[in-house]
DNA sequence: GAAAAATCTTGAACATCGTTCACAAAGTTT
DNA sequence: AAACTTTGTGAACGATGTTCAAGATTTTTC
């Protein structure tokens, strides 16, 4: 006999599940809490039982697509640490264009994380917001390589400011309100600004 | 004696300010038909004859917001058309810092630009989307100076890139979902950004 | 094991939205 | 002045997230 507990917790997974569906499919405004009951076979206030509100279940959504992001960037390192600046500058490509790719793959939910705000009021909870740092790992690893005379707390401010740069250009040129860049181009923009900034870096002394 | 239509015309003009106001105060979910019509003082139905519906005020104040940035960033370029490098460069970041101070101090209202999705099936007007493209014309000046030899629609392709990217660095770094960014780090993020472009572009040949 | 207590589930009800629409008021034309 | 056209009005509609009293279920107690 399955605890009321366990039942909870598996019905929880429904939610989110359904939630993910919900958002991959139409967006964040299609999510709609009747739905979510509908699809999961609830009444529509057991929601409540499962999560805080909407925006916590938003925030689980985002948390698990932060995890795949975090997956798809770590496969894109493929090789073994990289000691040239060559290299790095090659791992900084890849991990550049595994992300649009993944924004691309993932349009909806990748947008989830960035646009959505929460209820007037509420805070985001710590985990979510440090979860989001480990983005800024897989930068700041090759850029060691690429600055290795910068203080540490330098080459994190660094590694934000090349991720943001990277997410900006992602992020407008998938935006379908500004004339749509065809796939090829998108990419060699990222690939373009990537080797920028690394010779940029070389040069620095 | 005015006519209908002037009187109408001044009643768009207040709501829009009502609305301009509002999101500014409180951000996009903040702006209510209701409060609107109470504060230009008219019935809630007639908001539907001044604005197809809603989608339709929020572009017109992004409309707005789009002259005020474009004014701002305009407001930065007061030398004449840079000649040397050493000229394009120093044009580039201020641009940039330009903008960056510009989403600093109108940060609902900039938000709106690029957060704001029409309702389903809408589409964006023409209009809309030209007039984002004024946006780049502050870059490709200057970048035609420090890369002279490339062809116009590559330029124009980095111009693309290089805003994207610190837009980026902007919106990141606004993004209190994240850790919140001191003023003067993001300065310098940016400032360090535009430099290590210009010094790439600079041994690019 | 049955009664009692605690817990969970339910879906109707509530508060807010944007939007519509029949009707009244005002303006325009004949 | 009367007929017609345009415009303004706010109640009503359909969605939405959220709540809550009451019924169903599980757990505890003896």
């Amino acid at each position: 006999m399955t605890t009321t507990a366990a039942r909870r917790e598996r019905q929880r997974i429904q939610l989110i599940d359904a939630a993910e569906k919900a958002i991959a499919e139409k967006g964040l405004p299609g999510l709609k809490a009747r739905e979510l009951a509908q699809e999961i076979g609830c009444a529509l206030g057991a929601i409540y039982n499962l999560v805080a509100d909407m925006d916590e279940l938003v925030l689980r959504v985002g948390s698990r697509t932060l995890a795949r992001l975090d997956a798809a960037l770590s496969a894109a390192e493929n090789e073994a640490t990289p000691v040239s600046a060559r290299q790095a500058a090659d791992r900084l490509v890849a991990v550049a264009l595994a992300y649009c790719a993944f924004a691309r793959d993932n349009l909806q939910l990748w947008r989830v994380l960035f646009e959505h705000r929460m209820a007037e009021g509420a805070v985001v909870p710590d985990w979510a917001v440090s979860e989001q740092m480990t983005l800024f790992r897989h930068i700041l690893e090759p850029l060691s390589v690429l600055v290795p005379d910068r203080a540490e707390p330098e080459r994190m401010l660094m590694s934000r400011t090349l991720f943001s740069a990277v997410h900006g250009v992602v992020a407008i040129g998938l935006e379908e309100k500004l004339i749509a860049v065809p796939r090829r181009d998108l990419d060699r923009q990222i690939e373009g600004l990537v080797h920028l900034v690394c010779r940029g870096l070389a040069v620095s002394t």
